[in-house]
DNA sequence: GTTGACTGCTTAATATGTTAGTGATTACAT
DNA sequence: ATGTAATCACTAACATATTAAGCAGTCAAC
């Protein structure tokens, strides 16, 4: 009777990795009034120039239905503008604003110095292995991963002992 | 004029990783009406037999606020139980009921074997690397990290151009 | 025994995550 | 040309994340 899984839970390791790493950068960014996912937006349009809500999506990875209330909040800041596309009525085209892009090139330094620092705690090695191992997990060059079978639904939720 | 910053964005490297193995369980998880927050908490008291609150948020990296809805939640769907300390009225029991123990024991054994079909997938090495690294970040035997310094706050947002 | 600091859980307010579905628009096959 | 499917952004409904504050219970110094 085995009370403990084979396997430690490695979604939630990522998840506590994940907030090691962003505690250091979670006060500089909201020094600055914005919040994570905003800054994830702001940095990859300031390489990209101009994008269309379901890139950034892809490139931030933020979900389409919270894309919609981020990029309305950061439109009624000021730091994005949204056009639509004349030759396609459904898509739409986001930019940076003047004022943002002055907000990335103050807070872009901060950044990259907070790495550097974080860096030096944690030894370049390690920040290599885990660029090297991040992108081992993500390029998935594997074929499709099989799905389990699954047993029949049961309701668990309502269901009464 | 450097355009992209030296470090790639590391937390959502992380987030990313993540994302990659958790929809492979999610199926499975939403299968029993659960959420991913829910089983965190269900596999861990499983292994614990019995917690108070602020213990299932250290260990299963969900803070307080969010914490006292998912147990309402998870009391009202009867999975399970909240105590009162008698010495300590401030403190809380919470424990598993023998639905959610039924529960865990059909469920655990689905998740140990997507684990070994992603383990097949991934290969077995990159498994190692992966827990060696995320240790490694967690474990933080280093001294406290250095804070950088930040200018003077300013109100980027309602800052007019 | 009061006062004051602290602890543990909760509420409040706002932002985002997640799943399902809608409406308008475009692309495509007939 | 026209009906049909696909695409894209959005809305809706609910759960969780995040920060701040509230409130009752405990503890210790006075």
């Amino acid at each position: 009777m085995s009370r403990k899984l084979a396997y430690r839970n490695l979604p939630q390791l990522f998840l506590k990795a994940r907030e090691e790493l962003l505690c250091h950068f979670r006060p500089i960014i909201s020094h600055f009034g914005l919040t994570e996912q905003q800054w994830r937006i702001l940095r990859t349009l300031s390489e990209m120039e101009q994008l269309e809500p379901r890139e950034i999506c892809e490139l931030c990875h933020i979900l389409s239905p919270s894309m919609t209330g981020v990029l309305s909040r950061m439109e009624e800041m000021g730091l994005v503008t949204r056009t639509r596309v004349p030759e396609d009525q459904r898509r739409v085209i986001v930019r940076l604003t003047r004022k943002s892009e002055q907000l990335v090139s103050e807070l872009g330094p901060l950044i990259e110095a907070q790495y550097r620092v974080i860096e030096q705690a944690f030894g370049p090695e390690l920040i290599r292995q885990l660029y090297e191992v991040m992108d081992k997990v993500i390029v998935a060059e594997r074929g499709p991963i099989q799905r389990i079978a699954l047993p029949e639904k049961k309701d668990w939720a309502n269901l009464q002992f």
